[in-house]
DNA sequence: ACTACTGATGACAGCGACTGACATGGAGTG
DNA sequence: CACTCCATGTCAGTCGCTGTCATCAGTAGT
């Protein structure tokens, strides 16, 4: 991030990061399959709370009641973390390579919340279009609070959205 | 294509496709910006269906059918394409980089609804939602038809999708 | 016809991301 | 004290991609 924030990503080759962090290039590669990962590693967490969340959601709700409680759990993460979030959007906003990659890390929280809530019973149809929708929701909430420090915890601006969504999609 | 389902993606070159193009490598990248970009020729035809899509459609629509129209006129041009569009899918999904591609693909038709949409008078968020909802339901619908040869048109399974995320975004 | 000018191409050199192969060294284990 | 791992370094090589310069149409202008 120092690097990136100082050069630019694209001004930063993989051997200034392993030489920032003392290692060799080779090493490098060692620990992150590519130059982008490095910005990714958090991805994972993020994923295993929202799993998370959906498996603990009460029973009896339905299909995005329960993913919106998953997606609340991982929200809660980045609490404090603006500044930071700020600076690591504003460097993955600025390189085509890197807007792939989080879409690709998002398809993934879309594939594994969808598992898990096949997992509690939704049949997969529905269980993927409540994903994709969801996910959709929150990254649409993660723009709003990122464009707006100061402004309410994420978790609220992901209810804000979901309700929003509804309203948008209600059926005619 | 022929090379990629050949040889697969990733043991092509781009001096492979250049001189089966009877091209010279370097002439390659003067007319794709990078090697992905080859299979991604017809994705801007599509873009343009749908805007011209969601511009055509009744004046006092609510923006989810606005797009829905949209969607179904750019999902009309893949009509007998099937076994190519299979034959794609199937590099596509061999290879990381392709997927993420083609999110952003996907992702720049989100865009270019949402402002389409904006362009009819319909207000930012929710126009960003119904595209984001919309084109979600675009690429599940899409994904099904791929898989399932000898079914239903794509438009038709466009409009089955887009019921079944009506009912499971319903609001409580 | 002669002379620009333009636009597409080729040729070449070079950078940076990434990989395979082999060597090294230090921590733990018997 | 050997022996085995495991992380790391080193080196060479491939491939995607870019800058630069030359070539060679075709086209326009005089």
């Amino acid at each position: 991030m120092e690097l990136f924030v100082e050069h630019g990503y694209e001004r930063t080759t993989t051997a200034d990061i392993a030489a920032r962090a003392g290692l060799s290039e080779r090493t490098y590669f060692r620990h992150f399959p590519d130059k982008r990962e490095v910005l990714f590693d958090a991805t994972h967490a993020l994923d295993t709370l929202v799993v998370d969340g959906i498996a603990a959601a009460p029973a009896d709700a339905p299909p995005l009641d329960v993913l919106a409680a998953g997606l609340r759990a991982g929200a809660g993460m980045l609490d404090g973390l603006g500044d930071h979030a700020r600076a690591r959007t504003a460097v993955i906003t600025s390189q085509g390579e890197l807007r792939e990659r989080e879409l690709a890390k998002m398809s993934g929280l879309v594939t594994a919340s969808a598992a898990a809530l096949v997992e509690r019973g939704v049949a997969e149809a529905p269980a993927l279009l409540a994903a994709e929708a969801g996910v959709a929701a929150f990254r649409v909430a993660f723009e709003r609070w990122v464009a707006t420090p100061g402004g309410p915890p994420l978790p609220d601006v992901v209810d804000t959205v979901l309700a929003e969504l509804r309203r948008v999609v209600a059926p005619a």
